[in-house]
DNA sequence: GCAAGGTC
């Protein structure tokens, strides 16, 4: 006789061969998997461990055509269960054929159970022998050969009721995924996915809530009266000063006990003439009256086990790590042997959980050894939950290490922080209560009264080994009933009320637990499936809502509500459970869930223009926004995004929101376009570009230079007064010349070196009052300093002096483009040619290229 | 290419 049994892993698998087989197991391989082999009670023993799920749902091969099946149709098709792990089905199939029978031995809940039935399926494909199963709740040898020992019939309800799960989790998630992406394509072009799932939706709909209530928050004044006493009698106090607005009165020194602060009862006043009343009243207080104390002693009993849920939150506010990264680093130091399974919804230690051995293990480790020995010196009693799922054990230290341990053992820099919270959390559990003693005092000040409340750690307790929690004492001096204390300060102070907080991750996870989305293990991957698909962002410990994800979950809270709320996967958990329990077939709750889903689908598709029109625009405007290049700034018109827009016929600012806004800018058709973020355009225009490298064009006015407000918007740097005008001179350089052009436009220009690095001084010429400029030239000769103004002097005798530098690099310059003139060619800069007039007319292709070249071209012929 | 649930 062999028996064959399946575990759902490996390590179960293995763990199961020890304890029945006592030592004496055979680990063989099956298809390149191992099992193990073994005697017990005479028989002949074959286990194997899968991998979870090792099928899995998905429609037949010609509705995965995106294109090509509208949506809604896959909600009326059956989806296939297929074999997603090869080699499993192989092995498992190969086992069944040596099998007198089989023996089911997958963790004790519904996945478990579904998967011992993949096994079940497979296995009746090659064999009719009988298939049992054993329940075992913890891999306890006590636990294992009892389950071993009374084998019960698998149970067909509970394994198809994870069968209903999966079938209507994947109708409602492909359809609706498909729908919404496809119908936002439409609209908008991207690439990414737009999911919808029964756990990520109602998880991203959480964040969405919060952000909601933040949104509409609305800050309300309210105003506080409060008081800073000093424990020193009011009597003994000098009579000056003290009174409100509260100079400092009493002679520091001589203070017993300090000061302390109490609140007038009213709290949080919102009236502000009810608070100037009652501060009215104190007016001129000098002390204040003890009329009662009350001194209580509370006790903080310490937390109770970790289970997944609890050990995730406690690493994301302790830690500051990520659920997702949290369970991670748990799995290795599991599989490293330093911790327990780490996916346990049970908050409670079994009865005969050996605490001692562990503890004193513990005792060992130099870090944990004083919190070890203290523990041992009485009898273990631990703190418990009330959660006890038959699953595993909480999540607890198997051995005491210390951190260096750790780390060269798992390689993930946050693995030793991670073990240490858990071996912390263990101890904890294992140490008595803190003691605080809580006092409260209530003083009458002219009669009105005030409290005052302080807290003082008497005995730390698990706190001692728990830094995490901060429990900060807020001491209160001593002081009698009937005693009377001075007054140091009153004051009436005025806030505002603030904003809820955005989610932190462990409150999501919270909120998660609470309304039963998704189990122990997959709570971070439905955080994380969020985040991949852009709808929520973490930073730190706060989560937060992204703007796709928030227009999705606007649009879907308008049309399908119940799908941005937990009930969605309440609806459908209620179901399975009834399949689960007997009361209803199979197939009943498919329909019943189908028809559920179909009703969705319906609203939603009755609703396409309104869900889809908002969601493309944000994907437009965000991918607006990331094309830096090309953006421009919000669309007065209607919000959303102006971006640079580039067609076949040529360019424009539009907006995103086209075609419902139409608002749109010409822009120049020639010169590469950059924006300039630093600056503004005083004019009203939406943005300024540069425009190659020659000038600046403000969006919805024009070229800069034709605006009378260029000035102000880029107040050139004068070089001195134009003699024309009043106006001032300033530098104009484009890509090919530079010249010295006059603020207000008079026409009058003046010539300026055209080659070599020309900086422009704050030094002045004594002559003329023009800034002097230095000139570098490319080639070695030496910079120079002087005035360039032609009408002056000293500007007359930098034009004057021949020699190479500029002139002989112009010339240089000129043979390129103009052999014929280049032999005799002057400065360019020799005239005063007037340019003004290739400034204003040369629009909007830009022909100012062609035309200052000309200037200079120019030059060079008139100096021939 | 879609979900959620196992496990690695």
């Amino acid at each position: 006789m062999t028996v064959v049994a399946f575990a759902e892993k490996n390590k179960a698998a293995s763990q199961i061969a020890s304890i029945l087989g006592e030592g004496e197991v055979e680990r063989i391989t099956v298809e390149g998997l191992p099992a193990y082999e073994f005697k017990w009670k005479g028989e002949e023993w074959l286990v194997m461990g899968l991998s979870g799920h090792i099928m899995n749902y998905d429609f037949p091969e010609q509705y995965n055509k995106w294109n090509e099946v509208n949506p809604g149709v896959l909600l009326g098709v059956d989806p296939q269960k297929l074999v997603t792990r090869a080699e499993y089905a192989a092995a498992v199939k190969n086992l069944a054929k040596r099998a007198n029978k089989i023996v089911l031995a997958c963790d004790y809940d519904r996945e478990g159970e579904n998967i011992g039935f993949e096994a079940k399926t497979l296995a009746e494909e090659v064999t009719n022998v009988p298939v049992e199963r054993a329940r075992f709740s913890s891999l306890s040898p006590k636990e294992v050969k009892k389950a071993f020992e009374s084998l019960i019939d698998p149970d067909y309800n509970m394994a198809m009721a994870a069968e209903a799960r999966q079938i209507l989790d994947l109708k409602m998630g492909a359809a609706f995924t498909r729908f919404v992406t496809l119908s936002v394509r439409e609209r908008a072009r991207t690439k990414d996915i737009l999911s919808i799932g029964p756990c990520q939706t109602p998880t991203c709909g959480f964040v969405y809530e919060r952000e909601k209530t933040i949104r509409a928050f609305q800050a309300k004044d309210f105003w506080k009266i409060t008081a800073i006493f000093s424990a020193e009698s009011g009597k003994e106090r000098e009579k000056e000063g003290g009174k409100e607005g509260g100079k400092e009165g009493g002679k520091e020194g001589e203070i017993k006990g300090g000061d302390f602060e109490g609140t007038h009862r009213a709290g949080n006043i919102h009236d502000k003439e009810k608070a100037a009343e009652i501060f009215k009243r104190l007016k001129g207080a000098k002390e204040g009256l003890i009329a009662k104390k009350t001194v209580k002693e509370t006790k903080t009993s310490p937390p109770n086990p970790l289970n997944t849920t609890e050990f995730l939150k406690r690493a994301s506010k302790f830690l500051g790590i990520s659920p997702e990264l949290a369970l991670e680093v748990a799995e290795q130091l599991y599989l490293a042997g330093f911790t327990s399974y780490p996916r346990t919804e049970t908050n409670k230690y079994a009865d005969d959980f050996d605490f001692k051995s562990l503890v004193f293990d513990f005792a060992r480790q130099k870090e944990y050894r004083p919190f070890a020995e203290s523990i041992l010196i009485a009898p273990i009693v631990p703190k418990n939950g009330e959660k006890d799922a038959h699953d595993h054990p909480p999540i607890h230290p198997i051995r005491a290490a210390s951190r260096g341990e750790v780390s060269s053992a798992v390689n993930i820099p946050q693995a030793p922080e991670v073990y240490d919270l858990i071996a912390r959390h263990f101890l904890a559990n294992l140490m008595p209560a803190a003691v605080f003693e809580k006092t409260h005092l209530h003083l009458l000040v002219h009669e009105e009264p005030f409290d005052s409340s302080g807290t003082v750690l008497k005995d730390s307790g698990w706190l001692e080994v728990y830094p995490f929690e901060n429990k900060k004492d807020k001491l209160l001096p001593f002081v009698e009933e009937g005693q009377k204390v001075g007054i140091k300060k009153l004051s009436n102070t005025k806030s505002k009320t603030s904003p809820p907080k955005k989610l932190t991750e462990a409150e999501l996870l919270t909120l998660m637990d609470k309304n039963g989305i998704g189990t122990k293990a997959t709570a971070p991957t439905h955080i994380e499936t969020n985040k991949k698909r852009g709808y929520l962002e973490t930073k730190g410990k706060t989560i937060s809502i992204l703007d796709t994800g928030f227009t999705l979950m606007d649009g879907l809270s308008l049309t399908v509500p119940i799908l941005v709320k937990p009930e969605i996967r309440a609806k459908i958990e209620a179901l399975i459970q009834e399949v689960e329990d007997g009361k209803k077939e199979f197939e009943t709750a498919l329909d019943e869930g189908t028809a559920l889903i179909k009703e969705m689908y319906a609203q939603l598709e009755a609703n396409k223009k309104e869900l889809t029109s908002s969601i493309a625009g944000t994907i437009k405007d965000e991918a607006a926004l990331e094309d830096k290049k090309n953006y421009i700034g919000t669309c007065k018109v209607c919000g959303h995004v102006l971006r640079i827009v580039q067609t076949d016929s040529g360019r424009f600012v539009g907006c995103t929101g086209y075609p419902d806004c139409r608002n749109s800018y010409p822009l120049p058709k020639a010169g590469a376009l950059t924006v300039l973020r630093s600056k503004e355009c005083k004019k009203e225009g939406v943005a300024v570009l540069k425009v190659g490298n020659k000038y600046n064009w403000a969006v919805g006015i024009g070229p800069c230079f034709t605006c009378d407000l260029e000035k102000e918007c880029y107040p050139p740097e004068t070089v001195g007064s134009c003699p024309e005008c009043d106006g001032n001179m300033f530098l104009i350089t484009f890509k090919d010349t530079r010249f010295l052009g006059c603020t207000k436009r008079c026409g009058y220009t003046h010539s300026v070196p055209k080659t070599g690095k020309l900086t422009l001084l704050d030094r002045t010429c004594e002559t003329c009052g023009w800034k002097l400029f230095r000139l570098k030239e490319e080639d070695d000769s030496p910079e120079k300093e002087f005035c360039v103004n032609r009408r002056c002097p000293e500007g007359r005798k930098y034009w004057k002096k021949p020699g190479k530098g500029a002139e002989t690099r112009i010339r240089e310059k000129a043979s390129v483009r103009r052999p014929a003139a280049s032999s005799a060619a002057k400065p360019a800069a020799s005239s005063e040619t007037s340019s003004a007039a290739s400034l204003s007319t040369s629009l909007p292709s830009s022909p100012i290229t062609e035309k200052t070249s000309k200037v200079s071209a120019a030059g060079l012929k008139k100096s021939k």
